[in-house]
DNA sequence: GGTGCTGAAGATGATGAACA
DNA sequence: TGTTCATCATCTTCAGCACC
């Protein structure tokens, strides 16, 4: 018998993955508990609509939806949902693992009304994105960590006699489907034809050629038109979709924007970044979507990046895993209440005060004068989200030249 | 509804640059 | 010169979507 696996912990901001986002119709993004339209509401947690269809919807009839990570917020809701539904019918564990995975035998009719009442309970979600969610947080075979020799020898072994059938190979292995999938594809598969560790200057003329080639030059978007399987493979093989991917969009794509030139994270990065994400309201980081706050003006950090940082910002605070989000939200912003000056200036300022010392003059506040006439010459501080970073940028060095 | 494919995000270790 | 921080690379996990 499996047994029904306790709920994991809510996801810590820090351990969330996917970004959270909501189909506005293009519209600004507004907290989830907002416009909530009671019959869309319905629709969403009782009708199973496929994507085509909540598009149809979304642009013809103006339906609101959520896509993307699910928040920590909402696991808890769901959490919450699902124990109600165990409580109000008095369900044992076992009872509510056979609802989320009826055995093909049993009707699908009887577990309809589980997932429209857990589904309710978030009201932007789709019922089928819950449904998937929740099979997935709740597989008996979920999170077993780093894979071993024996298991992938399984999983060969497995494939061998299988083929791509998944969830047979599953029960071979004693992992999820999915994760047998994926590390099938990703670590056996061509295994021998793949090169690790750092690019060559070759790999990566070859990379950008590539992505250039299936974009810019037919018209795409450089961004959200590239196949990574098929860069893969047109890499020999010798590279992996994410290794492409990661290579891409984290370092060659700037440099390729930027014409040739590499930005470097600085303090006023960090600043910016600090006050955009304030300006977003959330309740959670969770609920950030980052790639909104991705500008091509803004030394074209891409959305991973961002939130790197911003974890980076966050564990530079002690005690930060025991903090709510507005916590951590009040110590940045007295942390980055100045604009910092441009890194060029720091190092001047160093030079400077290694003079003074020798000269045995006391030490400058290193955000003194200067740092804080920049900050309260541009509105930066005050409304990050409305100015461009590039603005911004530019006000804070402008006093390089002076 | 179940299954598989694809793109994407999060965690973490290795390495090197910057700094005190 | 030791420490800290940034960057790169890899591995694992997640979600949307199409097809059945």
């Amino acid at each position: 018998m499996v047994g029904f696996p306790p709920f994991p912990n809510p996801p810590h901001p820090i351990h969330s993955r996917r970004q959270s986002g909501i189909n506005y119709n293009n519209a600004a993004p507004l907290a989830p508990e907002q416009h909530i339209n009671p019959e869309h509401a319905e629709l969403l947690c009782t009708r199973w609509l496929n994507a085509a269809k909540l598009a149809e919807l979304a642009q013809n009839e103006g339906l609101v939806y959520k896509k993307g990570k699910f928040s920590a917020i909402e696991e808890r809701c769901l959490h919450g949902a699902i124990e109600n539904y165990k409580n109000e019918f008095g369900l044992s564990d076992q009872e509510i693992q056979d609802i989320i995975f009826p055995s093909r035998s049993e009707s699908r009719e009887k577990s309809l009304p589980f997932w429209q009442k857990i589904t309710s309970a978030i009201p932007l979600r789709p019922i089928v994105a819950v449904y998937h969610h929740i099979r997935r947080t709740y597989h008996p075979l979920k999170q077993q960590g780093k894979w071993s020799e024996e298991e992938d020898t399984r999983l060969r072994q497995a494939v061998t006699n299988f083929g791509q059938q998944w969830e047979k190979v599953s029960d071979l292995v004693g992992r999820m489907s999915s994760d047998c999938r994926d590390r099938y594809r990703n670590h056996i598969q061509n295994r021998e034809l793949r090169v690790a560790g750092p690019w060559t200057k070759e790999e990566e003329e070859q990379l950008t050629k590539i992505v250039t080639d299936m974009t810019i030059k037919q018209g795409k978007d450089i961004d959200n038109d590239v196949f990574w399987g098929k860069v893969s493979h047109l890499m020999g093989g010798r590279r992996g979709r994410q290794q492409c991917r990661i290579k891409w969009t984290d370092a060659l794509s700037k440099t390729v924007k930027n014409e040739g030139l590499k930005p470097r994270w600085n303090q006023q990065d960090a600043f910016i970044l600090v006050h955009k994400v304030d300006s977003l309201g959330v309740r959670d980081d969770t609920e950030i979507d980052w790639k909104t706050l991705s500008d091509p003006d803004w030394n074209l950090w891409s959305a991973h990046t961002l939130q790197r940082r911003w974890l980076t910002l966050k564990r530079s605070i002690k005690g930060y895993e025991n903090m709510s989000h507005a916590e951590i939200m009040d110590i940045l912003r007295v942390k980055k209440a100045h604009f910092p000056p441009a890194p060029i200036q720091v190092a001047k300022k160093r030079k400077e005060r290694k003079v003074m010392s020798a000269a045995a003059i006391p030490d400058a506040d290193p955000n003194s004068t200067d740092t804080t006439r920049a900050g309260s010459e541009n509105t930066a501080g005050a409304d990050v989200s409305r100015t461009s970073p590039a603005t911004i940028v530019a006000s804070g060095s402008s006093s390089d030249s002076e």
